[in-house]
DNA sequence: ACACTCTGCATACACTGTTCACTCATGTCA
DNA sequence: TGACATGAGTGAACAGTGTATGCAGAGTGT
């Protein structure tokens, strides 16, 4: 289903008619306004008369612009998504190119503000069981998560090929471990040895399991503030791949 | 609110009275018939009217036995916490107590078999942003979240007393780290040093991390089966905390 | 000016959680 | 045993929800 909608055409020319200029601006007051309630009051605040309401339409007028209230929030939750990662595009290149480690910090950095500014989208989009809602809803996100997993990929790539660090030989990793990064290093063309792929998926592991933790509120039992744990697992993964660290990585404000 | 359901008195002797049998016994039969509806559809599946369908009532009677949907649910994701939590519990007992390194096995097993098979609860328990819901909710979660963590807390100290293993002396940990670690450790009686305690939570960010993001399917860009990082990682967390590792911890059972 | 498409609306349907007034069986007490 | 209170369950109703349908009117291209 869900593939309703079709893109009204605009005039032969390349100017917009009238028409596809309006539509384009309701779908993105749709769209803002939808945000708004995904961000303030979560996934079940989305719902369509209110919406509706706030730019002077009815509920079924929004069928013209959305398959279904699903349609809606995919869109909303992909946007957030997307925008998390162009902002950890930008983190990446903010600092020189070659100071791999002030990039690596900034953009773990910008994951982290964005989970703990928008939870509930990190909970969307992080941590929600494969196989729940439709299958587009995965095939979307998935595009989303290959985009966010590029950063990462990129950046530990060249770390790598700047410098390379520690690794276990392919003969320490367990065969059939090994065998699933050989698959995956050849399918996607990863000029990494298996060791250094191992290295990675730890890292992400731990980063993405700190911040998890925090955000969803799971080590308020031993922790308060979860900052100077956050800086030292940074400079301890730092330490590991190589990065010359510097004391100003560590981050000054608390909370 | 959500407190407006009172027990009702059993027959001034101890046995309880016929009522009270069978209020016992229509509250069993709506948490059963709930949990079901909670595993095979989730959370937006626990709807009033079909559960009181199913037990030939109407929905307003389920108020005669709970003050609102959000309580029902409350307790059948307690339940469902609750379960986990002593099937970890059993598993610790499970082998010889003094061979620390086969309950750990156990024990993270067990945590990742239940994180699989309902992958649902888990989000609802440990992927669900804190301030989401009443306060009621936070603070019964957090009760069997307590119950949870002493399951791990238990056993590490176990670990550490038996044969202490190599940490990060008390200098090298960022102050402010330091200083929450000292501060959890005072008001919970934790007989151990600071360093074991950073260790500890380390373990658990790579324990919560790893299984995390199998169950929400975020490794699926790399890896097909999760098993044998899994396997890897519990094995480096093993030799970390110089436990004598066995090549029979490794599951032999595939995806 | 015509025909056509697109937008939006009113209505309706089947749901949802929840409240209210009411009935009727059960339990308690004089 | 009779009187009374309690507690369980009901049906009706309310304010919501997503969604389907049919119809009006505006915008557009010929």
């Amino acid at each position: 289903m869900s593939r309703g909608i079709v893109v009204v055409a605009s005039s032969r020319a390349g100017k917009p008619s009238r028409r596809a200029a309006q539509r384009e601006s309701t779908l993105l007051e749709i769209r803002r306004e939808g945000r708004r309630r995904l961000v303030s009051e979560g996934e079940a605040g989305v719902t369509l008369r209110p919406i509706a309401r706030a730019l002077g339409l009815t509920a079924p007028a929004l069928y013209r612009y959305y398959a279904s209230r699903d349609d809606l929030l995919l869109d909303l939750i992909a946007d957030l998504y997307a925008e998390l990662t162009e902002g950890m595009e930008r983190a990446s290149a903010g600092p020189l190119p070659q100071d791999l480690a002030a990039r690596t910090v900034a953009v773990t950095w910008e994951f982290r503000r964005w989970a703990r500014a928008n939870p509930r989208e990190f909970q969307l989009v992080f941590a929600t069981p494969v196989g729940t809602g439709e299958d587009s809803r995965t095939e979307r996100l998935d595009a989303c998560g290959q985009r966010f997993g590029r950063v990462y990929q990129t950046l530990f790539a060249e770390i790598w090929q700047r410098a390379p660090f520690p690794i276990p030989a392919d003969d320490d990793l367990d065969p059939r471990l090994r065998a699933q990064l050989a698959t995956w290093a050849a399918d996607n063309d990863i000029p990494l040895p298996l060791g250094a792929l191992a290295m990675f998926l730890g890292c992400w592991v731990r980063i993405y399991g700190l911040i998890s933790l925090e955000v969803f509120g799971h080590l308020g039992f031993a922790l308060e503030d979860v900052t100077p744990m956050y800086d030292a697992m940074m400079a301890e993964l730092g330490a590991r791949l190589g990065l010359p660290w510097r004391a100003e990585f560590g981050c000054p404000e608390p909370g």
